[in-house]
DNA sequence: TTTATTTACGGCGCCCGTAATTATA
DNA sequence: TATAATTACGGGCGCCGTAAATAAA
């Protein structure tokens, strides 16, 4: 079955004569016969009693309504992709890690507000596998996660690195190590440790560096936001390894201090990648998001 | 859009893989690919990601649901004629004017449900403009109403004159004009009459013969059932003209007696016609019904 | 390298529009 | 007779399958 015989029969279902119908479907007049023909071919039976008016048989009554049905779906469904290819959807949806959420995005999106009013943003905060899970089932349009070698590249994906960031230490102002200004694993691995939850980047780097180095690593303390990393660092003598990004809220407090460790054993920087899927740059709020996210990440790698 | 390039697409979206839908359309795999360039060409923007597990893309998505609606609404319809054309659609419906229902149909419903077991018959008794309406309308498959020169003949329909039968005069025993055997209008035109309600072929037919001989003739109660007017006739001096099926309760009751118009000048015998519609001739129930139809009618007529 | 999709190509078939024919009122 | 639908016919476009090329894993 075709499109345009469905059409041919509405219309000659609405007008009762094949002329006027081959005229609203700007088609020859022995189009719209065959069409029907062929239609009645296809379903074996007669849709049109062939009088003077045309009128509908009972076969043709009931599949009237079944292909007004079909009609309207497909006519939707065209006018429904191409408000999408217009950008004209309205809702984008996102899920980051943390520190994108709490330090990345705030400044991007009202700018991306600005340009399109009218879409409705979804923001999710995720550990990084999470994060792909849901990008995977389709429920978030854009992710910006932790780069990690386990990350199971797809080829429709798009992954876009966007900075990297050196992993630091926190730890209280009167912690025992606070007066090192460099630090070495061992010091490290003699203090209990405030850790992300498992599925978040930065828990797995941390523990593939200590066990690289065949250390013991126990973590006292497991929390799943940043935020609450710093209460419980400034009251105990934990520590916690975090990117520089998650420690910008400390910088400015007294009763913390950051340190490094040194140079030569320093963990490698994180890196912090935006994914999406090749089709979604061909929508334009992705595209304009995904300039905003460029912008900024250019901006933010100036600090490193 | 090709019904098969929406298959396709579905396919395609199911296997996650084009070979794999080709195999399951039966057609080659660049067919497959053809149809999906085809329709994302018609819709204007990506529907799958070519890697290797075919994905869907956001606009794929998107349109899945309505493919597959279109697709089920499609199969739906087709189902539905199919069993409509062999018969086994699950109702007919029937208008006939009262004689028909009373004594017409009685003998031969059952028949037709011996044939017919699942289908459901719905019988209405109606006037014949009534009826007409209604068929017209497409509510009913069939009526069987009074023929008469003002019936508006549509090209689609198949009429099929069942019997003819005599106009007879109804009236009580002990009425002043039963001691004759034979009657003239203009006795009629003495007395009162009970008529059918507008609408009904009796009605006009006696109407137009009182009108045609310039005799008055006034109404003196309505009815719109033949039973009503036997209980009205027994006690009263009115008089019916009434065709001889109605008659036959009547004919073995004492309190009533039948006559009939000078040979002469006896009105037009009324017709009873079978009118569907031609579509409907292809249908095994409305076939198999006709048969009977005119079975019976060829039966009524051995006593014309 | 292997697998999967796209492009190239020859051929068949379908569909279109014009014009002639048939059916209908 | 006039109007409307169907059939006939020539031309072209479109779609199919096979086979080669290209892309991806």
């Amino acid at each position: 079955m075709r499109l345009d015989q469905l059409q041919s029969f509405l219309a000659v279902a609405e007008t009762g004569s094949f002329q006027a119908a081959a005229q609203r479907c700007g088609v020859s007049q022995p189009t719209i016969s065959r069409q029907i023909q062929a239609l009645e071919d296809n379903l074996g039976i007669q849709l049109l009693h062939r009088s003077s008016r045309a009128k509908l048989t009972v076969a043709g009554d009931l599949f009237l309504r079944r292909a007004y049905r079909i009609w309207q779906e497909w006519q939707a469904a065209s006018a429904e992709l191409k408000a999408m290819q217009h950008g004209q959807q309205h809702e984008l949806c996102i899920a980051a890690i943390h520190s994108i959420c709490r330090h990345f995005l705030p400044t991007l999106l009202p700018r991306f507000h600005q340009s399109f009013p009218q879409m409705q943003l979804r923001v999710t905060a995720l550990g990084s596998d999470r994060a792909v899970k849901v990008f995977q089932d389709g429920l978030v349009d854009l992710i910006i996660v932790m780069g990690d070698r386990y990350l199971f590249k797809q080829s429709e994906w798009v992954i876009e690195p966007l900075y990297s960031e050196p992993v630091q230490i926190l730890m209280a102002a009167q912690h025992p190590l606070a007066c090192h200004p460099t630090l070495t694993w061992e010091a490290l691995a003699q203090y209990p440790h405030v850790v992300f939850k498992d599925g978040y980047g930065m828990r797995r780097l941390v523990a593939e560096e200590f066990a690289r180095r065949n250390l013991p690593w126990q973590p006292a303390l497991e929390l799943n936001t940043p935020d609450a990393f710093i209460a419980v660092i400034r009251e105990s003598d934990m520590l916690a390894l975090l990117p520089r990004s998650a420690l910008k809220d400390a910088l400015d407090d007294d009763t913390l201090v950051i340190r490094h460790l040194d140079a030569k054993v320093a963990p490698p920087d994180r890196q912090v990648l935006a994914i999406t899927t090749r089709d979604r740059l061909n929508l334009p709020p992705m595209a304009q998001l995904l300039t905003l996210i460029r912008q900024q990440a250019s901006h933010e790698s100036c600090f490193s």
